[in-house]
DNA sequence: GTTTTTGTTGATTGACGAGTCAATAAACTT
DNA sequence: AAGTTTATTGACTCGTCAATCAACAAAAAC
């Protein structure tokens, strides 16, 4: 019983199982089967829709990396003032969503497959450069000049922060690694006044 | 024309030619067969000596561990006075070494080994808690109660930094990396006072 | 000098997995 | 109604790869 207009609906439940999987796996090493199984498919109709695994890997980052955007975005919104709008960035990149197993092995494993296939590479340095100017944003009115140099600090404190919170045992901790982002910041203000 | 006492040698040399190949791949999906032809033996005598291609990926990951110990502990030893100790640990973090294509596919890739195999989970523990203890001791003189803070923020920023360096296309720039990270000790160190 | 230990490999096994294809069927077009 | 497009899968191909094994060779032990 082929119901018309299925492209959409396969391709996101696809994506979605990708994620997953991979979140399960902690690598890349997920077969096309698992994926299709876990979207209730057969593995034929995943290569119909997206002709290759890699395909495949490059929409799910493509949809990681857009959830990632709409969070950043959606905290910008409601923040006021430049430290609301620090703080809405650092809340969002700390939130529970990211450190759930799906997104923790995306991302690393995101930042593997850059290595090597440059496609992921590309993706990746569109949304560094997007946090990075909403950073420099956000920080232009309290730090003037300066805020390119701090947007980079920040910006690699935010990464080196999820990092450990991700591979340190237990549960991880966002609130706390964003007040550690927090104190980076006040004391890199301070320094300038 | 067996020789005998081949096995720490054939041990060394797979565990070389496996971080080798990761780095040429940029991930861990290389194969015994390659590994065991870069180190000039049959896949079989791998296998013999170490059992499982899992077991060669720990002896790896240890190896990498080793070597960067090694460094650290070399910048330290001509280190004088607590800010040459950090400057030493920054040096050692971001020397040309750790930029190399094999140590970069070693890190990003172990980190995400670590997500799945315990046992490397808590290898990289083991070497976080060292890097922790160095910089806290160095930090000690200079910040006193505040140096646990302080080591943890300047550890993220050495990963985040390092990572940020890796990712992004072009040749890294350890000196930089180090720049910041010495700027935002700075920065926490007038903090306190 | 025979037995044991160590080193070594080619061949094989057994499994798995990406991608293809032919076939089936429902829905839309003309 | 005939033809076309879209949806869907089971079966299959072709390749790869981790791990095992039997067999051979040299040195050491006895």
């Amino acid at each position: 019983m082929p119901k018309l207009g299925m492209e959409p609906i396969r391709k996101a439940a696809l994506v979605k199982a990708t994620i997953v999987e991979i979140g399960r796996a902690g690598s890349l090493d997920v077969t096309v089967s698992q994926i299709a199984k876990r979207a209730g498919m057969s593995s034929a109709l995943a290569h119909h829709y997206f002709g290759s695994k890699e395909e495949m890997f490059l929409a799910a980052m493509r949809h990681i990396l857009t959830l990632y955007g709409a969070e950043v975005r959606g905290a910008l919104v409601a923040a006021e003032g430049p430290e609301g709008r620090i703080r809405a960035i650092l809340r969002a990149n700390f939130s529970p969503t990211n450190f759930r197993r799906e997104a923790v092995g995306a991302w690393l494993n995101f930042w593997v497959l850059s290595l090597s296939v440059p496609q992921a590479k590309r993706l990746l340095a569109v949304y560094q450069r997007r946090l990075r100017s909403n950073l420099i944003a956000a920080l232009r009115p309290l730090a003037g000049v300066r805020a390119g140099e701090i947007a980079e600090s920040l910006g690699a404190m935010i990464d080196g922060l999820y990092l450990r919170e991700v591979l340190k045992s237990g549960a991880p901790d966002g609130a706390a690694a964003a007040a550690v982002a927090l104190r980076h910041l006040e004391a890199e203000l301070a320094r300038g006044a």
